[in-house]
DNA sequence: CACAATTGAATTGTGTGCAATCATTTTCGT
DNA sequence: ACGAAAATGATTGCACACAATTCAATTGTG
């Protein structure tokens, strides 16, 4: 009846289970002597990395969808920690380049089990989360795409909808 | 074939999600001049508050799952803005009751179309909603469930997965 | 009743997120 | 070649989140 309903908004159904599942890696994360947001920079260090010519700042943020205010602190604490470097490009001395180090890469082999020992704790069928992905991300592109100014007549845009089109069980 | 291939990870698609909710309220929301976790706040306020007993920062917490490390500091800013009054309780002056005042009360009536509009940036098909709220509910019910500490040979005390049982289209 | 344990908030410290601004460097139009 | 515009990060300031600690008030127990 009321739209106000705190618990019938979607909002924030999502913003509760991103902080569970932040918390939740947070002891395993522990182990490696790093946050959450920290881990995803080593994700894409690990991805995209592995030919050593590292990654710039604005790569990781568009893999992240994060800019370099909330970057350049948390790659100079991952400096300390002597997960990353960092260095000017020689071609464009506007870029900064960020490198694994030796302990970074290491650090891989450690991480293997993180997704596995948390798709345990979320107890959910794996046979739902192809679903649920694609829901997420097309919730996530939408809401990105759509600004809609003020009083724009026709922004549909984007008519996309995952869960119409795929069937409960969907694999990929 | 990478388990930690970042765009295959729940975690990121749900970070990502929360993330862009969170910025699709900011333009709405800074018509009222508040933040997305203070709108929180006042949507509980709104909901339980109406028989002017106020409600003390702990259940507010339990609502949103927040401790008083988050909230006192927000309910600050929030009595600042004079959308919420604070008094200690006179029954247990451990407690501080938060109350609407009358500008935050009034601050309800112009944020009843908040939730419609985001509804429209989702572009998601409403009759899947039920289902992907209660999928993120259970998800996030599971996670916070079990820390399952370091080596317990039988954690599946939430054998729950909201999927498997419901339909598609289901509705409450 | 004394007093230890518990409860409820506030405070402190660290680490994000994000807007706004700045400095440096590169690119591009002329 | 030159100057404006664009690109790239870093910095600053504010507002969360959350762990850990502190402090006052209450409750439980002998």
């Amino acid at each position: 009846m009321n739209a106000l309903d705190l618990d019938r908004q979607l909002c924030f159904a999502l913003y509760s289970a991103s902080r569970a599942m932040t918390a939740s890696y947070k002891d395993l994360l522990a182990e490696l002597g790093i946050t959450y947001p920290q881990y995803l920079v080593m994700l894409v260090l690990w991805e995209e990395g592995s030919n050593d010519e590292g990654v710039t700042v604005k790569r990781l943020g568009e893999r992240l969808q994060l800019d370099s205010g909330t970057l350049s602190p948390l790659l100079s604490r991952l400096e300390s920690l002597s997960f990353v470097t960092r260095h000017r490009s020689a071609e464009d001395s506007r870029r900064v380049l960020v490198r694994a180090t030796a302990e970074g890469a290491a650090a891989k082999e450690r991480a293997e089990c993180v997704p596995a020992r948390i798709g345990e704790r979320t107890n959910l069928d794996p046979a739902s989360m192809p679903e649920l992905l694609e829901t997420l991300r097309a919730l996530t592109r939408n809401l990105r795409a759509e600004p809609a100014p003020v009083e724009s007549p026709d922004p549909p845009a984007a008519p996309l909808n995952s869960h119409r089109a795929s069937a409960l069980t969907a694999r990929h």
